[in-house]
Formats: structure tokens, C-alpha cells, sequence
DNA sequence: CACTGTAACGGCACTGAGTGCCACTCGACA
DNA sequence: TGTCGAGTGGCACTCAGTGCCGTTACAGTG
């Protein structure tokens, strides 16, 4: 957009540290496509992106980090949404809408998510690593819903089994419209398709199908039943 | 148990081999034990082990691979029960065996495995790599469901789910026991706290207890009584 | 405008993981 | 006993990641 004005000096504001580490991550996703993420070293991407070698590693743990570089900010605003969920709102609604939160972070870059999912497709290394990354929401669904479980029978079981399933059907619905380029008019079809999990969430289900509907209409037919006699 | 006469030629025959190997895991969880695990280098481990540094890596593909070294032959275990299984066989029995598959390998030695329990809690680097692991299992059980669930509506959702929350329950027991120094008196109390999943699986439920068959006993009830009315 | 403090920078040197290569040695087998 | 193959140890190498240090650019103050 703008020149960068002789790209002299560009690490010093915190404008110019978003710019470096910005073009940081354009220059390992491009090296790790054309080249492979193997054969790309750590080098080869501070001198594509025009610093040092050292500087890298001030704005990077790690090579693999250079992708997924926002993890912890992640990680941070889903709890943010539990931390800010009324203590007796059931947990499905809670849980679905953490889940898009995740997802809408994966929406404002549509490009790289598509090129980080294809990443992590081919390169063993880095679908490890994503799978650690997962796991790390996993854990934090997990450790919300087990206070709010907290006190009813195999409450820790229902927080696990929750918090899986919640993470592995966001994975489902999210993959499946990475897969496909991450299309604009593809965000409303993956966010029902993850919704859909609701159905399958142990314990009480949601009140349009399910073990509710059945409930109810015994319970009209046991007041029918009651009332005629 | 017999002495290994000198001691001076230990690789060469198979039993050897697997003898080098249980001295290298050996020598390595002691050595993470006492000095940690990022203070111990592979040549610490070899010469603990008396082989030299580069047999180390004939073993173990790498430094973390040393503490869970039958990672593979355990997947292959549990691919075995899914495809020994009979076609039409529900899939919560069968999950649930897969599950105490993994279990009993955990049981077969399990003072590694409260070793290793502890390590992967205390070193961020393992714990990653742990959870690593424990998606291949998840992967592993999704896609012999998918299979099974292939058809149904939703299925490969379901499917997500169900390999997502056994994995979940399985680990959530197995950690509760390696916890409390893995007891041989709690290996059946293990089993009973991962079976509980079952009643927390989505689609057909077990037959025995559970929700819906009480359901399904109250409505036929109800039935009885609106048509003898 | 000059001065000064702070923070990011580049570069150098170092440790340690992991790999390729090669000569050697042990054990098996004829 | 001679030979062959597999396993071994050691050397040298690449590369990820870290500590250290002198330098440089920006910001704030007089």
C-alpha cells in the first residue's frame, strides 16, 4: 500500500515491530511452499524477510512458530468468552459460541489458514505441532466445563467428553471449508455444520431434538393422562 | 535374572538388541528423573547405557522418543482390534474395547508409565509431543468409525465425536491411575471409570442403563395406558 | 538542536539434536 | 577357518536455538 520509505528503519515502533513480523510470516509461508519446510532454514527466512538471523528468533520461539504465531492471543479470548459467560447459561450455547470465536480468528486470514492447513497436512513435524495446539484447546474447554460440572455425578467424565467432542467437531467443520480454499460464501455452511454437535454433547441436550422432545411429550401425555382421570 | 557374562557384546543378536533398548530407556528416564530432562543430552544417556552416541539414534528416532518407544506397535495393536471386529458389531463395545486395549499396554509396565506420566505433566516439550500421540490414537479410532458410521446422516460427525470422547474418557481414567502410582488393586476401578463413557456416546446407546432406556421403558408405559384408555 | 536513556538490532560464538559416512568388529554360516 | 552381513563407534557436518555484546535508531528532555 504505502512505500515503506526506504525500509530503513523498521523494527523500532510498534507499527514497524507488526511490519517485521508480519513480513516474517509472508516469507517462511512462501520459502516452506516453494521450497519445502524442511529444506528452508531459519537463514533463508531472515534474509528473505531483510533481517538478521538473530531477530527472528526475538520474535519467534521457533521455526514452526512463524506459522501458527498468534497461538496464545488465541487462547487468551476463548477463555476471555468463558471468563465472561453468565455462571448458569448452559454450557452447549457457551461452548459453540467459544468454538466460533476460534473460528472467526481463522476467518480474518483466510489466505494463510488455507496455506497453514496445507502445511500441516504435508509436513509431519508441524501437524504434531498442530495437534499440540489443539490439544491446548482442548484443555482449556475442558477446565472451564469441569467447574461448571463441578458437584453433579461424573461431572469431570461429562467436562472431558464435552470438551473434546467440542474441539473435534470445530476441526470437522473448520477443515472441511479449509479444504476447499476457505470460500467467503463457505462460512456460514461450516459454522451450521460445527452447530451440529450440539446434538451429540452428553448430558442435557438441546431442547429442539432430542431426548428433550421425547420428555416433553411424555410429559404431556402423562398430564393428559392425570387431567382425564 | 541371568547374568549377561561380561557384558561385552550386546547388540548383535535380536535378544541383545532388545536389551540395549531397555537399557537406553532405562538410563534415560533415570537420568530425566535426577538431573531433568532438558539438562540431560543424548551422550549422557548413551554412556549411562554404555553404547556410544550414535547407537542412540539406531534406537530412538530422538531424544523424547526414548521414554515412549513402542508408540507405533502400540496403533498397530489397536488397528488390529478394529479390523479383527465383526462388521455389524455396535461401535460402543468395540470403542471400548480398542480403549482397554490401549489400557492394558499402559498396565503391562507400570512403573514406566508413572514415570513417563510424570515426565509428560512436568516437561512442556514431552507434553506437547504427549499430546502428539494421543491424536494419532484419536485419528486412528475416527477413521475406523467413519467407516462404520458411513452412510448415516452425520456420520462422519458422529464419528468425530465418538473417537474424540473415547480418547478423552480413556485418558482422563488412565491419568487418575497413573496418578495415585498406578496400583495393581486399581486397575479394575480404572476400567469401570473409562466404561462410563459409554453412556455419553451420541447415536444408539447402550441397551443396559442409561437414559434412553428408561425413556424408551416410560413411553411404551405411557403408550400402554393412552391406548387402554 | 544537543544530550541521554532505552529498546531493538546485527553479529559472533556456543551448545546440543540429528544425520551421513566409514572403518571396524562381532556373530553366523558354510 | 574364511567370508559375509549386520550392528557399532567415532568423526565431521548442518542447523535450531541461546547468551552476550557492541551498535544503532528512536523518544523524551533541557
Amino acid at each position: 500500500m504505502n512505500g515503506d520509505v526506504g525500509r530503513l528503519r523498521r523494527g523500532r515502533s510498534a507499527e514497524g515491530r507488526a511490519e517485521v513480523r508480519h513480513e516474517l510470516v509472508v516469507a517462511a509461508v512462501g520459502l516452506f511452499r516453494t521450497q519445502g519446510y524442511e529444506d528452508t532454514t531459519i537463514d533463508d527466512i531472515a534474509a528473505a524477510a531483510g533481517v538478521g538471523r538473530r531477530t527472528f528468533f526475538r520474535y519467534f520461539r521457533s521455526k514452526e512458530d512463524a506459522i501458527s504465531p498468534d497461538h496464545e492471543a488465541a487462547l487468551a479470548r476463548v477463555a476471555e468468552v468463558f471468563e465472561a459467560a453468565h455462571p448458569r447459561e448452559p454450557a452447549a450455547p457457551l461452548v459453540l459460541r467459544a468454538g466460533e470465536t476460534v473460528f472467526d480468528m481463522y476467518a480474518e486470514d483466510p489466505h494463510l489458514s488455507v496455506e497453514r492447513f496445507r502445511l500441516t497436512h504435508e509436513v509431519p513435524a508441524l501437524r504434531d505441532r498442530e495437534s499440540a495446539s489443539v490439544d491446548h484447546y482442548r484443555r482449556l474447554f475442558t477446565r472451564y466445563l469441569r467447574l461448571r460440572f463441578a458437584g453433579e455425578s461424573d461431572g469431570e467424565l461429562r467436562a472431558a467428553v464435552t470438551g473434546a467432542a467440542v474441539v473435534a467437531a470445530h476441526n470437522l467443520a473448520l477443515r472441511a471449508w479449509l479444504a476447499t480454499g476457505a470460500p467467503a460464501d463457505g462460512v456460514d455452511a461450516c459454522r451450521k455444520r460445527f452447530r451440529r454437535v450440539a446434538d451429540m454433547l452428553p448430558g442435557e441436550p438441546v431442547p429442539s431434538e432430542g431426548l428433550h422432545a421425547v420428555t416433553r411429550r411424555l410429559e404431556a401425555a402423562v398430564g393428559r393422562l392425570e387431567h382425564g382421570r
